[in-house]
DNA sequence: ATCGTTTTTGATTGATTCAATCATATTTGT
DNA sequence: ACAAATATGATTGAATCAATCAAAAACGAT
């Protein structure tokens, strides 16, 4: 048997699907509650995710929009700075190319600017595998967009494991685009968690041409895992922000750097 | 050449995409603008229909405005049936169980349920392979999904294609949710799209029991591409607003059909 | 380029809504 | 029936929002 409160709020969501969109005082009227009543109703419906408040009010988002994370607000650092870079490696996509973009949010603002080529419609003929779901909901509408599977990861919206990797190794791509987290000279890529470097090592090992963008931050940050050696076959695309003194180490150590 | 303004605009509903939420100082900061701009940037991408302001911020909804078929849209088809449809389907599955759930609505509503069930703890141990992006969404936080892969469909939000099937004929489920278009009782399974039908058949093939997902309105509901006969192995959980003839008649062809 | 018009912006104001608190009422479990 | 837990409603203060208006910027035509 349900509680009261719980039915009270299933037909609160009823009556609210059907209106889209009530107004405090019209849930005062409707349930007979008081203000902060309804309010606290409006929470309540809020976090089962099939509504959202607004001010003054709440709507009705249909059961669909209900998975709700935590915003990343990763995202806007160095903002200018990876639209940069997004922009030049973006511009290096060419007609009848294969190519895997990597999850990350340096990727995704490559994603945005090449979704603007694309619709100057230059590019007639391209293909793209992905395992960022917001690089394939940006690009699909103009593009045919394929996703490579596997476990899903709702905190970076992407998806990694040994069902990607497969999709990964039977494919060849002409170019890949990775976003790193992290990268020393001498010890080469690294990243948080091991999933993400399988991916990334599958896709560096069937690609043609390699291109890993990093902003500047990401320049002698240690973190954890350390999957790959810094190779002449790699291209870093980076910003004008980085160290002078790894510029010059990495020209003499003959690694191919781009500063946008 | 496009405005200014419209260029901020989509550059906004980037940043939102990516952030899924950010407060009125957050867009402030990110464009160097004032308060009232903010405000104002918010109304008129609330307007778009692809963000809702909300007190304090704004918050991402979607990119899918101009599709044929909706998803949102055909959530509200048959709501009541198809939560209970998902209710009852949620419920059949059992600790240790690997099960597939399809796209489309009815599945999804069935994901909301299931996602309610495993938040109470009672089922331990599950694997759940989805094409179905939504579904991964919901159903993420709370459990590993992995996603089959595959070409990335915008307006149905999920994927499907060659690399979804080889996904799908790599794994064996003990149970599969599948939400099918329409059925005929004597010709079978349809569907709008040969994707769609070709990797629902490869997942019937691969599962031990197979559930069928079909509001009462997909009954004689002929569409394009008929892909699979009915038969005793598969279970139809459908609602009671069914023809009672369609019933009658099923039940003597010895088909299983659940309604709820 | 220059002038006049339209649009956009930013600051201020007041109005409205929201959140926190606490005492009271209700429900729940033993 | 009683105690504990929970839900409710009123109040207050804080925060956000909307309307207004003047200044700045963008735009168009001469």
């Amino acid at each position: 048997m349900m509680g009261k409160k719980a039915d009270r709020l299933n037909e609160f969501c009823n009556r609210l699907r059907l209106a889209q969109y009530m107004r405090i005082d019209d849930i005062t009227e409707a349930f007979n509650v008081s203000e902060a009543t309804a309010r606290r109703m409006c929470a309540d419906l809020e976090e089962t995710g099939s509504a959202i408040r607004t001010f003054g009010g709440i709507k009705f988002i249909s059961d669909i929009q209900s998975s709700s994370y935590s915003f990343d607000m990763l995202s806007l650092e160095s903002a200018e700075e990876k639209k940069r870079i997004g922009a030049y490696s973006a511009a290096l996509v060419e007609d009848n190319d294969t190519i895997f973009l990597s999850g990350g949010t340096t990727v995704f603002a490559m994603a945005i600017e090449l979704a603007n080529i694309l619709r100057t419609g230059k590019i007639e003929n391209l293909n793209i595998m992905t395992n960022s779901i917001v690089a394939a909901e940006i690009l699909s509408p103009i593009i045919p967009v394929t996703l490579t599977g596997g476990e899903y990861r709702p905190e970076r919206r992407d998806t990694a494991g040994i069902i990607g990797e497969k999709t990964v190794n039977n494919a060849r791509f002409s170019k890949c685009f990775i976003g790193v987290d992290a990268v020393d000279l001498k010890a080469g890529l690294m990243t948080w968690d091991i999933e993400t470097a399988r991916l990334d090592q599958a896709t560096l090992r069937h690609s043609s041409q390699a291109y890993l963008l990093l902003d500047s931050s990401k320049f002698q940050k240690k973190t954890a895992i350390n999957y790959e050696e810094l190779s002449a076959e790699y291209t870093i695309i980076t910003d004008s922000r980085i160290d002078p003194e790894i510029l010059s180490y990495s020209r003499n150590s003959g690694i191919k750097l781009i500063v946008v």
